[in-house]
RNA sequence: GCCCGCUUGGCGAAACUGGUAAACGCAACGGACUUAAAAUCCGUUGGCCGAUCGGCCUUGCUGGUUCAAAUCCAGCAGCGGGCACCA
C-alpha cells in the first residue's frame, strides 16, 4: 500500500500496528540456541506502584536500545521483566484505601504492563515473573532452607527501631528525626532476635571480586569497596584487674600506638556493660539513657559523646602491671571490630578529645621524622591536636626507634608471641539483617518448637503461604497477630510449635530474579542448563542508588548460592550502566506553594505564571522528579500526545545517560519535530523514480559523497552503542539527516544515494524510535519482512577511507590557515603546503623559521621569530 | 572528618591517544511562505575590537610541562555524590 503523503506523521496508528506486529510474531521471546552467542540484557525491575515515571522510561529505554542492537548484531538476546512486588507500599495502601496488599499488588502491575506495552519494549513477557507470587518465593523459602543448613543463615540479637505506639519495628527510612513517620513517637533502640545472612564470610571475596568487573563505573566499585571496608591490625587483650575471667578485647589499626594507650571505652551493648551494670544501678541509668538516642542521621551528628567511668581498671597488653580506666562511650559501635578501643589520645583525635573531657593524661609515642621530641611532645600537648601520621616510636619500650610502620608489625608479633593479642583484618561490612516483622513479604520458612527449637519446614511443605484474611492495622507484625496462621505442630516431635512470622527484607528477591528469569517456569527455581546458557547478565542497567545494597546483596547471593550448589558462576553482573535521574525544574508561586507542571504556563512576556490566574511563578532548580517537589511529568499523558518513539527519543537525547537529564517542554517538541522530519525524508522516497542499485564507481561526485557519508555514519554509530553513548550516536544521525535534506541534484545515482542513505538512517534509528522506523522500512523502503528482525548494517570500509585530509597549519601554536591535502603524504609535501598557504604566509613574511613541527594527516606547526 | 566525581557559549552538550574548541540539538534573533497564525523552509548566533577582508581573547581560578593543553602535573575555589563517632 502506498503510503499517503501528509505533513504529519500519525503516530497512534502506526506505533498500535507496530507493537501488535512484534507481539503476535512473537520476535522478542527468547530461546535458548547453544549455537548462537547470547547476550543477556535487564533493567532494574520495578516496583508496582502503580505507574510508570520518567525514570523508568529513560532505564528502559536505554535497555531496550541495547537489547534491540544486539539483537540485530546477531546475538541471542534475553530482555525479561518482572516485578518486585513484595514492601511496605503495599501495607500503607492496605491501611489507608482498605485494599488488600496482593489486590493492590496486582492490579498495579496490569496498570504498568499496559504502559510499558505502549512503550513498544522489546521485551520478553513470556519470562515475566511476580516476586509476591508462592510460585516465585517458594523457591527462595528453598534457597533460605539451604543456606540455613550450610550455616549461612543464623539468628543472633540484633538493635532494631522500635516504635512504641505502633508496637512494630520501623526501617531506618521510616524514622525521620528520631521520630516514628506515622506516629510520631520517639523511637526506641529495641534488642530483637533476628534472622542474619552471613556476608560477611564473603567480605574479601566481594572485594576481590570488584577486580574483574571492567566494565562496572569505577565510582560504584569505589562506593563498594568503601562499604566492605577492609582494615588491616590487631586485636588485643585487656585483662580486667581483679576478675581473672573477664577481659576485654579490641580492634586497632594502630597497635603500635599500645604505649600510648590512656583508656579503654566498650560500647553500651558490650556483654562486659551489661554484666558491669547488674551491680552498678549508675551504670544501668547511663545504658538505659544510650537506647534512646535516635538513629537518624540529623540526631547521630548533633549527639553528644557520652560516657561513663565504670569502679574497674583494665591491664595493658604489654606491661601487667599498667592499669588503665575502663569507660563504656556510646561512640563505640557494638557491630564493628569487638565493639571495644583502646584510646591513645596523642594520636587519635577523637581520643584526645575525650581524654581532655576527662583530664586524662596524654602520652606521645610517634614523632614525625627529622623531629625534637621533646619540642614536638610540648607543641602537641598545647595545641590538643593528636599526631596521627607515620613517624618514629619514643617511650614504647621494644618499639623505640622503629618507624611506626614496622613498629606496628613488631607490636603485632609481640601481642602473638605473649598470647595477648593476633594480627587482625577487620571489615566494615555487616551480616545482612534479612527478618522484618512485616506482613508483606515472604515467609521464613521455620517452625520453633518448645522441645527442638528452630525447625527448619519440610520441603514438601512448601511454599509457606502468606495468609490472605489478614487485619492490617499498623499495629504490630499482621502475621503475629493471626489467630491460626502461626499455630503448627512442630515436624519433628509433632508437638504445638508455631510457625517464623517474620518474613525476608524484599532484597531478598530481587536477588535472585535475573536467575528466575531464565528459565521462570521450571519446576526448579534455577535451571542449571539454563542458567549456565544466559548468565551472566551482560549488561545491566539502573539507577546509582541501588550502587551498595541491591549490588552488593546480588553478588553475595549468587556466591552462596553457588556453595549451596545451585550454580558455578560468581560474577551476576558483568556489565553494569547506572543512569543519571530525570529531573525538571520546579515552581512555586509567591505564597511559597509548589505547583505542578501542567498548572504552570509560559506567558507572551515569557514569564511563568499560574494557569488560571497568570499569577507570577518562581522557577526553581531542576532536581529529581518526585512527588514532594511537585515537578512530576505524566508519562502516560507524554506518550499519548507524542507517542512512545518521541519520548523515547528525547529521553536519550543530548545527555549522556549516565548524567542527569533535565525534561523540558521543548525538549520532548524537538524530539517530535525530528521524527515528523525523518518521515518527511520517507515520505520523499515515495515521490522517486523506481530506484535502480548502481556501484558505488558509477555514481556522481554528489551522490558517492552522501553514500560515503552514510557509511561512514554506520561506523560510529555502532561504535557509540557499543558504549552506550546513545546522545552522540543521535548526533551522528541527525548530520546524515541534515545532508539527506540539502541532499537535491539529478547525478547519475541519485535516487540510489538517497534510497540507501534512508535505509541506513532508519536502521541505525530502529532501537531508539523502532515504530517510526519499522514503518519507514516496509512503508517507504518497500521491505516486507520485520525490521525488528533483520541484521544490523555494516560499513563498507573501503568507502571509509578517507583520500584527503584537511591540514591544520599554526605559526607559533596559532591557527593561521588550513589546507587539503593527500592522506598520508609526506612530511616534505605537507610542510610545503603548509608554507604555501596564503593566509599562512602573511604571517611569515619577513621572518626567519626556525623550527617546523609535522604530524602527518593532522598539523604543521611553523616556529618562526621576527627579524 | 574520610573517600570519589564534576566544572566547556544563554542552555543540554561534542572533541579519538595532547594536534583546527564549541559537532549535534534547545532557546533567541532576522528572513521566506501565509489574509493571519501554526507548521515548514532559509539564514545569524562564544566574547571583545574592526566598515569589509580580518584581528585579539576564550574550556572554574593560579601556576607548570610541551612546538602545541579542555585533555597531562601541582595548588586553590565552587558544585555534586557516597560513607560517617568504624577504632
Amino acid at each position: 500500500m502506498l503510503l499517503v503523503i501528509r505533513t504529519h506523521y500519525n503516530f497512534r496508528a502506526v506505533e498500535a500496528r507496530w507493537r501488535a506486529t512484534w507481539e503476535s510474531s512473537r520476535c522478542f521471546c527468547a530461546v535458548e540456541d547453544i549455537d548462537r552467542p547470547k547476550y543477556y540484557v535487564l533493567e532494574m525491575f520495578p516496583y508496582p506502584s502503580g505507574r510508570i515515571h520518567m525514570g523508568h522510561v529513560r532505564n528502559y529505554t536505554l535497555g531496550d536500545v541495547v537489547a534491540r542492537f544486539r539483537r540485530a548484531q546477531g546475538f541471542n538476546v534475553l530482555h525479561p521483566i518482572g516485578w518486585d512486588a513484595f514492601g511496605l507500599p503495599a501495607e500503607n495502601a492496605a491501611l489507608e484505601r482498605k485494599i488488600a496488599p496482593a489486590q493492590w499488588t496486582d492490579s498495579n502491575i496490569t496498570a504498568m504492563r499496559e504502559q510499558f506495552r505502549l512503550m513498544g519494549l522489546s521485551l520478553d513477557w513470556s519470562r515475566e515473573v511476580t516476586t509476591c507470587s508462592p510460585d516465585y518465593y517458594r523457591h527462595e523459602q528453598k534457597m533460605f532452607l539451604d543456606f540455613l543448613a550450610r550455616g549461612l543463615a543464623y539468628r543472633k540479637e540484633s538493635l532494631v527501631n522500635w516504635d512504641p505506639i505502633e508496637q512494630t519495628v520501623l526501617a531506618n527510612e521510616q524514622v525521620i528525626d528520631g521520630l516514628g513517620w506515622r506516629s510520631g513517637a520517639t523511637v526506641e533502640k529495641r534488642l530483637l532476635t533476628q534472622w542474619f545472612l552471613r556476608s560477611t564470610a564473603y567480605a574479601e571475596e566481594l572485594l576481590a571480586g570488584l577486580e574483574t568487573l571492567d566494565r562496572w563505573p569505577e565510582k560504584i566499585r569505589v562506593m563498594q569497596a568503601n562499604w566492605i571496608g577492609r582494615s588491616e591490625g590487631a586485636r588485643a587483650r585487656f585483662a580486667v584487674a581483679g576478675r581473672t575471667d573477664d577481659s576485654v578485647e579490641i580492634f586497632t589499626t594502630r597497635p603500635e600506638t599500645l604505649f600510648g594507650a590512656a583508656f579503654c571505652a566498650l560500647a553500651p551493648h558490650h556483654p562486659l556493660s551489661m554484666a558491669l551494670a547488674e551491680t552498678d544501678p549508675d551504670l544501668a541509668v547511663f545504658l538505659q539513657d544510650c537506647n534512646r538516642t535516635g538513629t537518624s542521621e540529623a540526631t547521630l551528628e548533633t549527639t553528644q559523646t557520652k560516657s561513663y567511668r565504670t569502679h574497674v581498671t583494665v591491664r595493658h597488653p604489654f606491661v601487667d602491671t599498667w592499669e588503665l580506666p575502663l569507660y563504656i562511650a556510646n561512640f563505640v559501635v557494638m557491630d564493628y571490630g569487638t565493639g571495644a578501643v583502646f584510646g591513645c589520645p596523642a594520636h587519635d583525635q577523637r581520643d584526645m578529645n575525650f581524654a581532655i573531657m576527662h583530664s586524662i593524661p596524654v602520652k606521645v609515642v610517634v614523632v614525625p621524622f627529622d623531629t625534637d621530641p621533646v619540642i614536638f611532645t610540648a607543641t602537641l600537648e598545647s595545641s590538643r591536636r593528636a599526631f596521627e601520621g607515620e613517624g618514629v616510636l619514643i617511650h614504647s619500650d621494644f618499639l623505640n626507634g622503629l618507624d611506626s610502620v614496622t613498629a606496628r608489625q613488631t607490636a603485632i608479633t609481640q601481642l602473638e608471641r605473649t598470647g595477648h593479642g593476633c594480627r587482625h583484618v577487620q571489615y566494615r561490612l555487616r551480616d545482612w539483617g534479612v527478618s522484618r516483622q512485616r506482613y508483606w513479604g515472604c515467609p521464613i520458612p521455620v517452625i520453633h518448637c518448645p522441645k527442638c527449637g528452630i525447625v527448619p519446614v519440610s520441603e514438601s511443605d512448601l511454599p509457606v503461604q502468606l495468609p490472605q484474611d489478614v487485619d492490617i492495622t499498623g499495629y504490630g507484625n499482621p502475621l503475629e497477630r493471626h489467630p491460626t496462621w502461626k499455630n503448627v505442630s512442630c515436624p519433628l516431635c509433632g508437638g504445638v510449635a508455631q510457625r517464623e512470622t517474620d518474613t525476608l527484607d524484599t532484597f531478598f528477591e530481587s536477588s535472585w530474579y535475573f536467575l528466575r528469569y531464565c528459565a521462570p517456569h521450571a519446576a526448579k527455581g534455577l535451571d542449571c542448563t539454563a542458567v549456565t546458557y544466559w548468565m551472566p547478565v551482560d549488561q545491566y542497567i539502573g539507577g546509582v542508588e541501588h550502587a551498595v545494597l541491591h549490588l552488593l546483596y546480588a553478588r553475595f547471593f549468587v556466591r552462596a548460592l553457588r556453595d549451596c550448589g545451585y550454580l558455578t558462576i560468581e560474577e551476576p553482573f558483568t556489565g553494569l550502566f547506572t543512569q543519571g535521574m530525570v529531573c525538571h525544574v520546579t515552581y512555586k508561586c509567591q505564597d511559597g506553594n509548589l505547583l505542578h507542571p501542567k498548572d504552570v504556563i509560559r506567558s507572551r512576556d515569557g514569564v511563568m505564571v499560574r494557569i488560571p490566574d497568570g499569577a507570577p511563578v518562581t522557577v526553581g532548580r531542576s532536581e529529581k522528579m518526585s512527588k514532594s517537589r511537585k515537578n512530576i511529568v505524566d508519562t502516560a499523558h507524554i506518550i499519548e500526545t507524542y507517542g512512545a518513539d518521541s519520548a523515547r527519543l528525547f529521553i536519550l537525547s543530548d545527555s549522556p545517560p549516565d548524567r542527569d537529564l533535565d525534561w523540558t517542554d521543548a525538549g520532548i517538541d524537538g524530539a517530535w519535530r525530528y521524527i515528523n522530519r525523518v518521515w518527511r525524508l520517507g515520505t520523499r522516497a515515495l515521490t522517486m523514480q523506481p530506484v535502480e542499485r548502481l556501484p558505488y564507481t558509477m555514481l556522481g561526485p554528489s551522490p558517492a559523497a552522501l553514500v560515503r557519508q552514510a557509511h561512514r555514519t554506520i561506523a560510529t554509530v555502532t561504535e557509540d552503542l557499543e558504549k552506550l553513548r546513545v546522545n552522540t550516536a543521535l548526533a551522528r544521525i541527525r548530520t546524515l539527516t541534515n545532508a539527506m535534506e540539502k541532499f537535491a541534484d539529478d547525478q547519475v545515482g541519485a535516487n540510489w544515494a538517497y534510497y540507501f542513505t534512508l535505509e541506513t538512517v532508519v536502521r541505525l534509528l530502529a532501537p531508539i524510535t523502532p515504530h517510526l522506523a519499522e514503518e519507514l522500512w516496509q512503508e517507504a523502503l518497500g521491505h516486507t519482512h520485520l525490521l525488528a528482525q533483520f541484521p544490523w548494517p555494516t560499513p563498507d570500509i573501503t568507502l571509509l577511507v578517507e583520500t584527503t585530509v584537511v591540514l591544520a597549519v599554526q605559526v607559533n601554536g596559532k591557527l593561521r590557515g588550513t589546507v587539503d591535502v593527500p592522506k598520508g603524504a609526506d612530511t616534505v609535501t605537507l610542510e610545503k603546503a603548509a608554507l604555501a598557504v596564503p593566509t599562512v604566509q602573511t604571517f611569515i613574511a619577513g621572518k626567519r623559521i626556525r623550527k617546523v613541527i609535522v604530524v602527518p594527516n593532522r598539523i604543521v606547526n611553523l616556529l618562526v621569530s621576527s627579524s
